[in-house]
Order: C-alpha cells, then structure tokens, then sequence
DNA sequence: TAAATTATTGTATGTGCGTTCAAATAAATG
DNA sequence: CATTTATTTGAACGCACATACAATAATTTA
C-alpha cells in the first residue's frame, strides 16, 4: 500500500545528467581555451547554449562544476591506462603502457598542459584538488610497480619511480611554457632515462615473458 | 649658460628606486602567501604600508609590478648560479653548481613552488613572461654547456640537457602539488640519473681537472 | 620664508564576477 | 484539458577589483 514506484525518477535523472554533461563539457572547452582565469560562469552557460543562471540550477556553484570537470578528465585518463595494462604481456609492455599513458595522443598539447597546471597551483588552496592529485601520484605508482615488482627492490623503486614521476610532470610543465617537445621525444627520453637506471640483468628480466 | 645640472635627479631618483623596491618586496610577500590569485594592488599596498593609490604612480599597473618583481627573482637566481660557477674546478663542480643553483636553500618550499607555477601557467597569454621563460631555459642549457662542452656531442648533449631541465621543473611542480621531496634528494636524483646516463669514459672526463 | 615641485592619500568610478530569484515556459500527470 | 511539477530564463544584486584623480602633505628650490 506504501509502495510508490518512482517512475518519474529515471526520466528525470536522465535529463539531470545530460545537462550535468553538456556543463561539464562546455566547461572543458572553456578551460582549454581560456585558461583557469578566463573560465567564467557566463561564458560556461554560453558555450553550452544555455542561460546563465542554469549553472545554480545544476551544480553548486562555479568551484563544483571545475571540480566535476577534473574529475571526468582524470577518470578518463585512467580508463585509457587500464586497458593498456591488460593488453601488454610483458613487464617492460606494462612500463610502457603507464609512460605512455600519460602522454594521450593529441592531448599532450600546450593548452591542455597550461590546463592542467592552474589546476595544479590551484591544488593548495582546495583539499578536494590535493586530494585527487595525491590519488594520482599513488595510482601511478601503483602501476609502475605492477611492471617492477620482484625485480627492483623497495629503496631503487621508489628512487625509480620517483624519477619518472618527476620526468613526466616537467614535460607538461615544459609543454605549458613553450617548450617544443613532441609526445614521441618525451616518451623516448623517459624510456631511455629508466633504461640507463637499470643493470643489465634488470633490464632482461624485465623484457622477459 | 644654457648649463643646467640636473641635481634635482638623483634626489627624485633615489626615492623613486625606494619606493619601487618596497611595493616589489611587498607584492613579492604578497605573493608568496595569497597566491598569483590573491595577489591585490590594496593587499601589496597594505603589506608596504601605503595608500591603494601609490601603486598607479610608481608603476603603470598590477601587471608592471608582477612583471618587475618576477624579473628581480629571475636575476637574484641567476647571479647566484654565476658566482658558484666561478668557483667552480672542474666541469663535474659547474654542473653541480647549475643543478644545486635550481634549488636554492630555504627557497625549494611549497608557497614558492606555487607562486612560480602560477607564473608559467599564465606565461601563455602574456608575451613579456614568455619571453623571460625561454630566456631561463637557454641560460640554463648555456650553463649546462659550460659543464659538458667538449665531452658530449651536440646530439647527445641535447638530450642531457632535456633530462635536467625536465627533471628540475618536474621537481618544482612536484613540490607545488604537495609532494614530500627536500631539496638534497631532488639533487642527488639528478645527478645520479646524469651519472647514469654517461658512459665510465664521459664520467671520467667530466671529473677531471 | 615663499613658491614650486614632488610625493602621498583616500575616495570615486567603472567593470566583471558568481550567485540569487521571481517569473515564464515546458513537460508530466491525472 | 486542467493542474501540478520540472526546467529555463534573464534581470538584479552585492561584492571585489584595478585604476583614475582631485585634494593634501611633504620636500625642494630660489
């Protein structure tokens, strides 16, 4: 007798969600072009063809719909990874997979990278965005250690992975400030960089099956 | 007669340069705690202790004070790294000299971290920071040369160099995004992935007089 | 000391921002 | 179709900011 089907539910949400995307999305293409200055709540609404005051509507307020935006980038990111993950048969595949993963095609490019890094020297300030770039730094440790367990010990890993790390945030810094780098060239260097750390014997067991 | 010794100029000159120097200190303190954001014309006059007025005659507007202030630490740095480069013996000393002059002491801190990652990030839209950021970057990679040259082939040299000037920046953004790295390790990363990448015969060469 | 120049103040002005909200429209419901 | 509910609008508000500027104070000059 209590029993209330809530039809209106799904049609509703669907309709929630869409908006909730096209914001987002309009918001992503804002960033890109404006930077994290220049991303404004007006030019958001207009760039989704929408009326200013929707943004209230659906989200928060402005902070809510960065953050919403960052959230759905990283999330991509790291999908993109994962299936690179499950394709590579060796180690030395796998270390490949997380290099190059964070270097999409046609993503390492200078605004993306200017992007990133407002996003980044904004972190201090907002502990939900320290929050999602500590995740990061662990996730990707995480999967560099899938491709150097038993094979490095604790102290050279860390020292390992501390170098690549560092290798692939100041390519994006480098990308942000002008710097001619191609996607390849910094994938290269890196690979090259981490082949050099290794000993011989290192380096066959991690091309090995 | 038509003699006229313009004593009235160092006087004007003199006040002007003082002031001039406090807003920069100022906006510099500024800048540190609040951010490229919070950065204000009344919070830099504040923190000199002036009227919100003063800024508008000393400089032409926010962005001249920002611009100076960011010229000063440039050349602060870069005298720093000469002077260690001249006491240097030997080409391994002049590449520590480059390397440990990236991290200065009690400088290599979060806030700073920040405040210069605001910088880059807002590089892109405003030509004079560009044009200041390539400058850093073909000084260090001439620095880098004085250490290396005769040793490395261009090609190989080229290559050097990317390595540490993406390793020190990664370093940096690192530091900005929280990361707990001192300054010791982020050297000896370095020159150990340096040493690494060099054949015993470079190294060797690279350690002698 | 009187006059003129330079330095400093504090207020005023205009701009752009994020957010709110009553009203208008569209959709769903019964 | 009438009514309720969900969605969208666009104007309005308050706020913080950079800058301009007339008024005042200090300093230099003659």
């Amino acid at each position: 007798m209590v029993r209330t089907p809530p039809r209106t539910q799904p049609a509703r949400t669907r309709i929630e969600d869409l908006r909730r995307g096209e914001l987002i999305a309009a918001a992503h293409r804002v960033f890109m072009q404006h930077g994290l200055g220049g991303m404004t709540t007006k030019r958001i609404c207009e760039e989704a063809g929408m009326s200013p005051g929707i943004l209230s509507y659906y989200f928060k307020g402005k902070d809510d719909v960065l953050f919403a935006m960052v959230r759905m980038n990283n999330r991509l990111l790291v999908e993109d990874v994962l299936v690179r993950l499950n394709q590579s048969a060796t180690r030395w595949d796998r270390l490949l997979a997380v290099i190059e993963g964070n270097f999409p095609a046609a993503v390492y490019e200078r605004n993306v990278a200017t992007a990133w890094l407002s996003v980044v020297a904004a972190s201090p300030g907002n502990p939900r965005y320290a929050r999602l770039q500590s995740l990061f730094y662990a996730r990707m440790r995480s999967n560099l250690a899938s491709a150097f367990a038993g094979i490095l010990p604790p102290v050279r890993f860390a020292g390992m992975a501390r170098t690549i790390t560092t290798l692939v945030d100041g390519f994006w810094l480098q990308k942000s400030a002008g710097e001619p780098v191609s996607r390849d060239e910094a994938v290269t260097l890196i690979v090259t960089t981490v082949a050099a750390l290794l000993t011989p014997d290192e380096r066959a067991a991690l091309q090995s099956r």
